[in-house]
DNA sequence: ATCCCACATTGATCCTGGTCAATTCGGGGT
DNA sequence: ACCCCGAATTGACCAGGATCAATGTGGGAT
């Protein structure tokens, strides 16, 4: 139950001139999405509280319940966060990609479990210190909470998803909005790489993994994809999103 | 489409020593989960933003993706937060309940749509002057950060039963859920008040109305509930948690 | 009181997606 | 190459909840 976790050479050198906004392979903290609220000296500052790990496939980050003592920022991989149920059943409630925060909530526990898909890269921060810092950079602290509301928007979305649509619409807005979120972070392509597994897809659909198996089968014999070795090609997104449509 | 609202006399006289936490009828502001976060000062500055009105039954407070100009605290009544699919079907993501706020995202648009069920007070902010007062204190950003998170820790909740649970046990955990937040505002009763309509337990909980006035029907029939005008009374509460339960 | 109308309940039937079971596929180890 | 094992696909059947339809109920207006 406890993380395997390996925790790389702190690499305490990797000092950059890393402009807001910029990426940058050095540099611990690449927070691609909150670092236009910082200068370069207060993201060094951040960066001297991080520290880099790696999660191997299926280790765990963190579970549901337990105390809350750190705070994630991916910069590789992805991670599944879900809660169960106490027989058994599983939904997951998100897939954390690179530059997503985990644990942001700051509560004193963490309100579901998270493991990796993949081999996982994060940089990590005590929850103590990170509230510390945001207690100095009110700025910051705004930019964290306009995160959250996002979160909470794509949550609310995910609900009219599970609440109402039906199982060809499910799996057209998760391909969708996978390809999208990559989209934004600067993996463009026809092609969605899907690292988890059926399994997972049915868990975050409120699906069984049979359907979501007839379902994309059933969109490739209508050429609206097809199914390539570790994920699918869109070939009419059009009428992907159009079922998707919200 | 355009809101219904009547704005009451502004009762600029209400100043009041309330204390942090204490509740005060007077008062314009009764953000009864913030008001730990300010003192009486800091109370009496708000106070001064704020702007009292009415809503009548089934009028809207505001509609999704119309720009976010206001900030609302429900003072009395109970409001429904919904998403539209273009053909119709509709995702209640949730009620808000007398101190809970609406349009705190802080987004340039409203992310859902919101109506009054019943008669709804509530005190308006400017979203542009409360935005404001709140860059002059960060702890009470703080706390409104809190906010948002527990938030998604109840949209993520409602994610699992929305995605696996029975209708039995949808309904089952929506009574529980009403209940305690109702309880947490200082409304306890063995009797849980329903001031929406079976067509909006349907919405919330991805059932259709029918569905709901079933499974009602047959908690009753098991000695779980009664149906009372307005209601339902909870006879056997621990059946009915052990339905519920996470 | 009576009518009206929206809301709720109940029943009969249908259908989407779940369940159970049998293959098939694919990657890794020897 | 071969086996092995977990993941995915496919098929046959089933059931929970949706749909369609009829009936009941309660509050407001006249």
């Amino acid at each position: 139950m406890i993380a395997r976790q390996t925790t790389v050479q702190t690499d305490g050198s990797a000092q950059c001139g890393m402009h807001a906004g910029e990426r940058c392979a050095l540099c611990k903290v690449r927070p691609v999405s909150i670092c236009a609220a910082l200068d370069s000296k207060e993201l060094c500052a951040l960066d001297a509280l991080a520290q880099q790990s790696v999660f191997e496939p299926k280790s765990t980050l963190f579970i549901q319940d337990e105390p809350a003592s750190t705070v994630f920022n991916i910069t590789e991989g992805v991670v599944r966060l879900y809660k169960l149920l106490p027989d058994g059943r599983r939904q997951i409630v998100g897939f954390a990609l690179p530059g997503d925060f985990l644990g942001l909530a700051m509560a004193d526990r963490y309100g579901c479990s998270a493991d990796a898909i993949e081999t996982v890269r994060v940089c990590r921060f005590s929850r103590i210190a990170f509230g510390a810092f945001l207690d100095e950079k009110p700025h910051l602290l705004r930019r964290l909470h306009e995160f959250a509301t996002h979160e909470l928007s794509l949550a609310q979305d995910q609900m009219v998803v599970l609440g109402r649509r039906s199982a060809e619409e499910k799996v057209a807005s998760f391909l969708v909005g996978l390809q999208n979120r990559l989209a934004r972070i600067g993996a463009v392509s026809a092609t969605v790489p899907l690292a988890m597994s059926r399994q997972d897809i049915a868990d975050f659909l409120g699906l069984t993994i049979e359907t979501v198996s007839r379902t994309l089968s059933r969109m490739a014999r209508e050429k609206m994809l097809v199914i390539v070795p570790g994920g699918v090609r869109l070939l009419d997104p059009k009428r992907v999103e159009a079922l998707a449509a919200r």
